[in-house]
RNA sequence: CGGGAUGUAGCGCAGCUUGGUUAGCGCGCAGCGUUCGGGACGCUGAGGUCGUGGGUUCAAAUCCCACCAUCCCGACCA
């Protein structure tokens, strides 16, 4: 390709709209541009690097027997309302109308449509397991789209269905797209982790997040560096490092503590510290509130608060405490709470001498003790690790990192198959619901996460494997014929050894062509210039490292080569079935 | 949806507090000339419903009201 023929608009200055470097790059190098927020075009590169990791999952889910199909956006209501979720589902679906009043939506997920069509196809047990994927855009109405295509209303995703005849078959398959994810991920030359996902509601379930590494990542990730043992912060198992001295239980008394409504305030005022308080968490679903009792110094986690109670719950409301005057916000205590169940963490089961509420208005109880001066119904692990706890496997002190989720894979069961009344008939003769599984990959997140990874202060540092194009050649001057005609017999060796080669032969100067070079991210870097003229050697810089050599004209291709092939052994990748 | 902020040329911004002639600057864009290995310089030029609607006023980018859009912080997710 041709710089001076390509639809590739680079800017100089930093959007306005973007913060984050993914999303600055993507808008200053000319991959994307907003159409609406989170909706956005992707321009001729953009379109090349999506094609590239697209080609990338579409080679591992085939090397593992999946096949394509696609599905369209534009689903009938009447699919959604068998499954429930019509109404189930809420204004993050796009919902609309055509001219006969029937109503649609755009599909945020594709569960509903591909079941049904499955179960109207496949009668059989001997024609399973079966495992259909798509790429396809999907839409949701996000809360709040925000940096670029990490969270964009409407993006890519790859999802794949599996049906199976029984747990165990889904079991062999959930395994093979773990390693696929693994290889795609490593494909695409990312740093990431792989974290358990205990879903809360619904027991049993199994499931993975494939996270790519990244600060600017919105799930917080507890990480073992001994035992590998990797989890959501939010769902993280640990222990405790702080077992207290054991010291006499102290007579438990009242004090006044007027207008002292938080942790900090309160360890201040009574010059303790804070992992000597309990503070009382209340969260409810719909009018039913419970209480959750965790020290002090700890945050609560609502994920791990849902599992345990097996109930979808959020922090309490206002309006349900109007109902409840015996709370007394600010000062609430495990004291009378009338029919509200006390949970605690298991963390309070040895402590002593605490500081806790009182629920008594300026009032705080000091010395207070489990089993002697307050009870507790029930307890749980309800909060998160922080800094210098302890992995609960091997007892190494766990380290926080942040990512980005790109991938998911889930063992549904039958969930689906069940709302849906999806059946085979199995060995016996009997009529089964499929069990399923489903797999998800972000692409257009994915994308933004590999920049997000993968850039410097200048630009973009593409892997080769997603690159959109792995040369550029850099004619420095293009009315000088000699350096000229060069670079023209440059730019049709690489070609003709396959690779994808931008030519910038645009009429601009040289520093407008090395800036827009590394912030495009293409991994080599030619220079036809003087040292051609002079000496007959060529300049090639990579991108990544900022190394460079000089070779005659004829030699590049081949070095390149060789580089780019020690990097592919690296990863060690055995094509699957390409079309 | 709650909290914060912004909307002026393709992009980045000033002007608004204290209303007053043809609304500015930088980059980019077009033409000509000089330049040409890290975003050159000179000259000329094109480009604006000042987010939209209403109001106040002799007069509104500027003051008031409403709405819309966009971004950031919270609850959701690939």
């Amino acid at each position: 390709m041709r710089y001076s023929e390509y639809f590739l608009p680079t800017t100089r200055e930093i959007p306005a709209d973007a913060e984050l470097a993914s999303h600055i790059y993507c808008l200053r190098a000319g991959l994307i541009r907003k159409v609406a927020s989170g909706i956005y075009i992707f321009l001729p590169l953009g379109m090349k690097v999506l094609q590239k990791i697209e080609t990338i999952i579409r080679q591992e889910m085939n090397a593992k027997g999946a096949q394509e199909v696609l599905m369209p956006v534009l689903q009938p209501k009447e699919l959604w309302e068998k499954s429930g979720r019509w109404t189930e589902y809420g204004p993050e679906m796009m919902r609309l109308r055509d001219r006969h009043e029937r109503d649609f939506c755009l599909g945020p997920t594709h569960e509903e449509l591909i079941t049904s069509t499955v179960d109207a196809e496949i009668f059989s047990y001997k024609k399973l397991p079966l495992h259909l994927y798509q790429i396809q855009v999907k839409f949701r109405d996000e809360i709040r789209p925000r940096f670029g295509l990490l969270r964009g209303r409407e993006f890519i995703m790859k999802d794949g269905y599996c049906f199976c005849r029984n747990q165990k078959e889904l079991e062999v398959i959930y395994q093979q797209m773990y390693e696929a994810y693994a290889r795609v991920l490593e494909r695409c030359g990312l740093d990431y982790a792989v974290v358990e996902a205990e879903s809360g509601i619904i027991g049993g379930e199994v499931s993975h997040e494939f996270v790519v590494l990244a600060d600017a990542g919105e799930s917080e990730l507890v990480l073992c560096p001994g035992c590998g043992y990797a989890s959501n912060a939010e769902l993280a198992h640990f222990s405790w490092t702080t077992i207290p001295d054991r010291e006499d239980m102290k007579e438990a008394a009242l004090v006044e503590t007027a207008g002292i409504k938080t942790i900090e305030a309160l360890a201040h005022y009574l010059s303790v510290e804070p992992k000597k308080t309990i503070k009382t968490m209340l969260v409810q679903e719909g009018k039913n509130i419970f209480a959750i009792l965790i020290r002090g110094d700890r945050e609560l986690s609502l994920a791990k608060s849902a599992r345990h109670l097996r109930r979808s719950i959020g922090l309490v409301e206002q309006d349900t405490l109007n109902a409840h005057p015996e709370i007394r916000m600010g000062y609430v205590g495990p004291f009378g709470l009338n029919a509200i169940p006390i949970l605690a963490d298991l963390e309070l089961k040895e402590s002593q001498n605490m500081v806790i509420g009182a629920n008594r208005d300026n009032f705080h109880m000091v010395n207070a003790n489990v089993g002697r001066d307050f009870q507790v119904d029930e307890w749980g692990d309800f909060t998160y690790p922080v800094w210098g706890d302890k992995c609960s496997k091997c007892a190494n002190e766990l380290e926080f990192k942040r990512g980005i989720e790109v991938g998911h894979i889930f063992q549904l069961g039958t969930k689906y198959s069940k709302s849906l009344g999806a059946t085979f008939i199995d060995e016996d003769g009997q009529s089964q619901n499929f069990v399923m599984g489903c797999f998800g990959i972000g692409v257009t997140r994915l994308l933004a996460s590999i920049i997000e990874q993968k850039h410097d202060e200048r630009g973009i540092i593409w892997p080769v494997s997603v690159a959109p194009f792995q040369v550029i050649i850099l004619l420095l001057n293009p009315t000088n014929n000699r350096q000229r005609e060069a670079a023209e017999h440059l730019y049709e060796i690489f070609q003709k050894h396959g690779l994808e080669v931008l030519l910038d032969d645009r009429d601009e100067r040289a520093g407008v062509k090395f800036t827009d070079a590394e912030l495009l991210g293409i991994p080599f870097i030619c220079l036809i210039g003087n040292k051609l003229e002079r000496e007959g050697l060529v300049e090639v810089k990579i991108r990544e490292s900022g190394d460079s050599f000089e070779l005659p004209l004829e030699g590049v291709v081949f070095r390149i080569q060789e580089i780019m092939g020690n990097q592919e052994r690296g990863i060690q990748v055995d094509k699957g079935d390409t079309f």
